[in-house]
DNA sequence: GTAGTCACG
DNA sequence: ACGTACGTGACTACA
């Protein structure tokens, strides 16, 4: 057997790789998508091959002699996105990392260089492999030369192989022939330019018959179709550049060796270093297990005995880790870690109790050293968890670091903190989802709670060294994490709700509905399912021909916005939306929150902490954040939801806390003198704005003046306010000039955060909290557009956002500390509803007044409007 | 599982 | 020129 050359076309392959995978970023937003295509094709093709060499050869951006031809005939090429751009230096790196041979050389193309080595290696007897995505390089296939060319379809990569035979059975002509095919069709991939009118079938046929461009020239009156003819004939020139631009210089003048090129182990400890950085968590497994860091190991324990010996010592440390198991059927094991060789798996059994492990759990959490645990307030709900102990919430520090990610867990916080590797729960359990633990093997249960353990002890520290580097420590220890535990305390009171009055508000809207929708059928002339905007959509813009047209990918648009114009010509058309409005009624709050009624007759909704990009929490199972309130009928819904027997509810909310915030980051002085005459904020902009005295400003300017406030706050585009009000872009644009004329420190504020956001890669809130704003490196201009908008709007609601919540914590703890029996239940990002103990309401309203006035000191009051009611629709 | 729609701040 | 307001979650239809 002779030995074998595999030779890349670097850049053919990156291109490849970027156009064919959807956008990849790891965790600290470095695009990856073509790194990673690149190392897949690379891998594959060295399994099939089994080759001694490998080469991989890059363009480099100096002029060749085809730039200067090029530019002087075509122009530039068009500029790499910026994405695939960062990642030519990064495959590099990686390919150093594996200790591949990198060739690249001035005044070369990759070609040259690939086509050089190629005909070297065919000389000294070897098999030589091509991989481009480029079929210029067929040029260059013999029967020892092969040259593949990868392709992505459907999503899978398939290659096409090609020796010197296949190409003559696919083209129909000799490889060194491809170039006269190429200069005849052009390409408009490498944007070299063709003959106009003649087609992949005309060319061949022409250099079938006459060899080449200037064979064929010379015969021009024999050349048939006459459209091709007459084209040949006034093109000549253009082929004959094209094809010379097309044509591998096989004979560089480079130095290339073979001792270099030789193949090694690619699966280098730099390479795994590289690989881990980069989140290609799926490659880390080609690496030799002694190359990869020494696996984590635990004992499983089941003697009581050691267990009470092992949770002293743990008591002792200087800090530990902990995780809970719970399944269906109860309590599964715990977890614990206090050292790289001190890791534990408690499974429940016969000599040792959930509730024995819950109290050595207890008992750590209470003491005086540090306990890192995966999610703290999951924990809380089956083991009892001070507020003022030393718990560590490795997810709200993950998030705090990162809010973008979807997911925060252990084997990423390893990966990011610690720079080992782990299993996933994915891995462990060999499922996409977490199963049931009471029903998961038990020494897969010991390797997850074990692995988890492990990472809260020993990320721990790091994780709060960066939250100490990046300004977020104080956050993380004065808000977020007592917040945890305002939070549980709120899901765990929830929210008394009638069921019975839920059931007959849902009975009620069932009659309107079946009105409507047989007066609906009627009017279509046929029955249809009111429900799907595709059936929709036919009825209203086909049927019934009404102007609208499309809107969306997959047909019409029947949004509200879209309806709402139609409504005042069509009757239809509104109950249309009658039968929207009730049917989402119906469906998500009516019949929807009947179901999460528990048994105690109060819905527990669950707070995430760690969802939002911008710092809000979110509600889910089911969302209390948004019970309808701007439509009456809606709003009675409110009516359901009230207080025990003996208390109240009393209900604040901050008074256009987002303004109030924007106008205190900005500093400007006219919307913070505004804010201080404490009027009527809408009217004093309108008045300002539009240059008319207070008493005389308009509803409409009133109206124009709120709707700019709120798109300042949103990232203000003139198109946005266009839509909203239903002006003019050029109007619209006026309004936003008039309004930074008014408040000149307010643009420059909100300019300086998108600054920011481009220099340092973030904005912050006045606490510290971080969002990182990619998009903004994104050579899409629509998200760029969007990033901007992200780096005006992030600091604006995270503030706020962070407000509210040291507001919560302070309230929470108040009414505790106090001994009142009054309970903080729900957040709705700017208000707080308390259900209070009748005798306390006076000392819980002015305790929840002073702490969401007092929780910032902006430049302008922070106003509370508060009210009281027997249901949460009266006490608003 | 994704798209469309709509509820909230 | 490009096509959008910022942040969420639940429900229904449909591939």
């Amino acid at each position: 057997m002779s030995e074998k050359i595999v030779l890349i076309d670097g850049h053919s392959i990156l291109n490849r790789a970027f156009y064919g995978l959807p956008d990849l970023t790891n965790s600290e937003g470095v695009h990856t998508n073509a790194v990673y295509g690149f190392l897949n094709i690379m891998t594959r093709i060295l399994e099939e091959e089994k080759p001694q060499y490998l080469t991989v050869a890059f363009d480099v951006h100096a002029p060749t002699f085809r730039h200067q031809m090029y530019e002087a005939y075509k122009g530039t090429r068009k500029p790499m996105p910026q994405e695939l751009r960062e990642q030519v230096p990064l495959i590099r790196q990686v390919l150093e990392a594996m200790g591949v041979c990198i060739v690249s050389r001035e005044g070369y193309e990759a070609d040259d260089l690939l086509g050089t080595i190629a005909r070297r290696g065919e000389a000294r007897g070897l098999e030589v492999t091509v991989v481009s995505g480029d079929r210029d390089l067929l040029q260059l296939a013999t029967e020892k030369i092969l040259v593949r060319i990868p392709k992505t379809r459907g999503g899978k990569t398939v290659i096409e192989d090609y020796h010197a035979a296949q190409v003559q059975e696919t083209f129909q002509v000799t490889p060194p022939q491809i170039i006269e095919l190429k200069a005849l069709m052009g390409d408009t991939a490498d944007n070299i330019p063709g003959i106009p009118g003649v087609g992949e079938k005309t060319a061949a046929k022409i250099i079938g018959a006459y060899g080449s461009i200037e064979n064929a020239h010379d015969h021009l009156e024999e050349i048939k179709p006459n459209k091709a003819r007459e084209s040949l004939r006034e093109h000549y020139d253009l082929a004959v550049l094209s094809k010379k631009l097309a044509t591998i210089d096989t004979d560089a003048a480079i130095d290339f060796s073979w001792e270099e090129a030789r193949l090694g182990n690619l699966y280098t400890p730099e390479a795994y270093e590289m690989f881990r950085r980069l989140d290609f968590k799926n490659l880390l497994s080609r690496f030799d297990q002694e190359q990869q860091p020494q696996a984590m190991e635990y004992q499983v324990i089941t003697d009581p005995q050691k267990a009470g010996e092992l949770f002293r010592q743990a008591q002792a440390a200087s800090g530990c880790g902990l995780a809970l198991l719970e399944g269906s059927e109860g309590t599964v094991g715990l977890g614990l870690a206090f050292g790289r060789d001190q890791v534990y798996y408690f499974p429940v059994g016969e000599a040792i109790s959930d509730q024995q492990l819950k109290d050595w759990a207890r008992q750590l959490l209470a003491g005086e050293h540090p306990v890192g645990a995966p999610d703290v307030k999951a924990m809380r709900k089956w083991v009892e968890i001070p507020a003022d102990g030393q718990a560590f919430d490795l997810g709200v520090a993950a998030y705090l670091l990162n809010p973008l990610k979807n997911s925060y867990t252990y084997d990423d916080a390893a990966s990011e903190y610690l720079g080992e590797t782990v299993p996933a729960a994915s891995e462990i359990f060999g499922t996409p989802k977490l199963p049931d633990l009471s029903r998961a093997e038990p020494e897969k249960a010991a390797a997850y709670a074990s692995s988890q353990a492990y990472v809260s002890w020993a990320a721990r520290e790091p994780m709060r060294q960066a939250l100490s580097d990046t300004g977020m420590l104080k956050l993380f220890e004065q808000v977020e994490m007592p917040l945890l535990f305002t939070l549980d305390d709120m899901e765990k009171a929830g929210i008394r709700a009638r069921a019975e009055e839920l059931k007959v508000y849902g009975s009620q809207l069932q009659v309107r509905i079946e009105e409507l929708e047989a007066s609906i059928w009627e009017q279509a002339g046929e029955t249809f399912n009111i429900n799907s905007p595709k059936q929709l959509g036919v009825i209203l813009f086909e049927k019934m021909g009404m102007p609208g047209g499309k809107k969306t990918k997959t047909g019409y648009s029947t949004a509200a916005d879209v309806l709402d114009k139609l409504a005042p010509d069509y009757p239809f058309v509104a109950d249309i939306l009658e039968y929207r409005q009730l049917a989402k009624l119906k469906s998500t709050y009516a019949d929807g929150l009947a179901g999460y009624i528990a048994g105690d007759g109060r819905i527990h909704s669950t707070f995430n902490q760690t969802i939002t990009a911008t710092g809000r929490i979110s509600s889910t199972e089911p969302n209390l954040q948004n019970i309808p309130i701007r439509m009456e009928l809606g709003r009675l819904i409110r009516k359901v939801f009230v207080p025990e027997e003996g208390f109240v509810f009393l209900d604040a909310d901050y008074s256009q806390i987002e303004l109030r915030v924007l106008a205190h980051m900005s500093g400007d002085e006219k919307l913070i003198e505004a804010y201080r005459e404490a009027q009527d904020i809408h009217r004093i902009t309108a008045s300002q704005v539009f240059h008319v005295p207070f008493d005389q400003v308009t509803d409409l300017q009133r109206r124009n003046a709120k709707a700019v406030n709120f798109g300042i706050v949103y990232g203000i585009s003139s198109f946005g306010l266009s839509q909203d009000l239903s002006i003019t872009r050029k109007e619209a644009a006026d309004y936003i000039e008039k309004y930074f004329e008014t408040y000149p420190k307010i643009k420059g504020f909100l300019d300086g955060e998108v600054e920011k956001a481009k220099k340092d890669g973030y904005v912050s809130t006045m606490f510290g909290r971080r969002r990182p704003v990619p998009e903004l490196k994104s050579s899409n201009f629509m998200q760029r557009s969007f990033g901007e908008r992200v780096a005006m709007n992030s600091p604006i609601q995270g503030t706020a956002a962070d407000i509210i919540k040291i507001a919560m914590v302070r309230v929470n703890e108040r009414l505790r500390r106090e001994g009142l029996r009054s309970r903080l239940i729900l957040q709705v990002h700017d208000e707080l509803l308390i259900e209070t103990a009748k005798e306390e309401l006076e000392v819980v309203s002015r305790i929840l007044e002073e702490e969401m006035r007092g929780a910032a000191d902006l430049a302008v009051p922070l106003e509370v409007d508060m009210h009281t009611g027997s249901n949460w629709y009266e006490a608003k």
